[in-house]
DNA sequence: TGTTGATTGACAGTATACTTACGATCTAGG
DNA sequence: CCTAGATCGTAAGTATACTGTCAATCAACA
């Protein structure tokens, strides 16, 4: 019997992809972000560090970068900017040489304060174009999409357990 | 009047962002797509060329970049590295000594009919966790989303006008 | 107790992704 | 024709994002 015919090569089977528009949204995403928080020079990770070292002072580097889902090498220089910029401080953990905490300095707080709302803002642009309803229904769908193939990517702890020797309960 | 009282600070209004779940399903898609397509040792960037150059045959960097929405830059490395697998080549236009023009090489060819299904089993893999109906309405919102905010993020060209000097219609 | 095994932060290496800038080249207006 | 501005590829610089590996340290078990 005939083998099946191949379907076409086209530009328009990737733009449908939903690899491609992943991809595509993604860099919409960054560009808006930068944009609107251009005057706070804060990229969208070093954002979300600084959120995850507000809720849990005393986070190390390994349980951030669970967290926030973000590799582990890479958050190191993350921190490192931060720590230039003087928004983060690291010190060493007394019962573990290993270890070194994280926490928020003065100026870190200030920032995180001041910026919240222009993330807020940056974040509405990304689904201005989307009906209320539309918007719900993507967000909905993304939570759950991202959800159910967490464990797709690497990612070393899902952020409730690391956060166990924290004795921290939210 | 009293101003409006601050939301508390929280990682679960980070994880219902848009812009969070744009980027973890960004890392989510990257990963299964590298791991399905190992033995081809192509990245989706790498393979989005690939498509781009089979369906434009000599086509220049500067217009390749607007088709596969990717910084022209970051392209020059890019096509070093699939020229470097011989998957590409380059040749000199005679009408501009600017403009060197881009072909997939045989086994540039061979290579893209190969991993083609792959690619498709790994963008099925993407949406697996939803059901059916729910991938459909996903993509849609998505196509929408990306293609009216199309100038937010620095695209030079749109694909389509990018390609008018070839003569091609599709 | 002493050594195996796991964990932590750091580093090297590769590949996006973006910003500017720059020389070579082309094109249009005068 | 000839110069002002646009475009091409390239490069430098910054910041993710991932793969590995490594020494230092810790924890747990024989």
């Amino acid at each position: 019997m005939p083998s099946k015919a191949l379907p076409p090569i086209t530009m328009e089977a990737v733009y449908a992809a939903p690899g491609y528009l992943f991809r595509r949204m993604q860099q919409i995403a960054v560009s808006i972000f930068m944009e609107e928080c251009k005057a706070f020079d804060l990229t969208p990770v070093q954002y979300a560090a600084l959120i995850a070292i507000h809720t849990h002072p005393g986070i190390d580097a390994t349980r951030l970068s669970a967290v926030i889902a973000f590799d582990r090498s890479t958050l190191g220089s993350v921190i490192e900017r931060l720590q230039a910029k003087d928004l983060v401080e690291r010190k060493p953990a007394p019962e573990d040489k290993r270890i070194k905490l994280l926490y928020l300095t003065k100026q870190g707080a200030v920032i995180l304060r001041d910026i919240i709302p222009v993330v807020e803002r940056a974040q509405a642009r990304m689904l201005e174009p989307l009906k209320p309803a539309e918007r719900k229904a993507l967000m909905g769908l993304m939570t759950q999409l991202v959800d159910l193939n967490n464990e797709a990517s690497r990612v070393p702890l899902r952020a409730e357990d690391a956060l166990e020797h924290l004795g921290k309960a939210g």
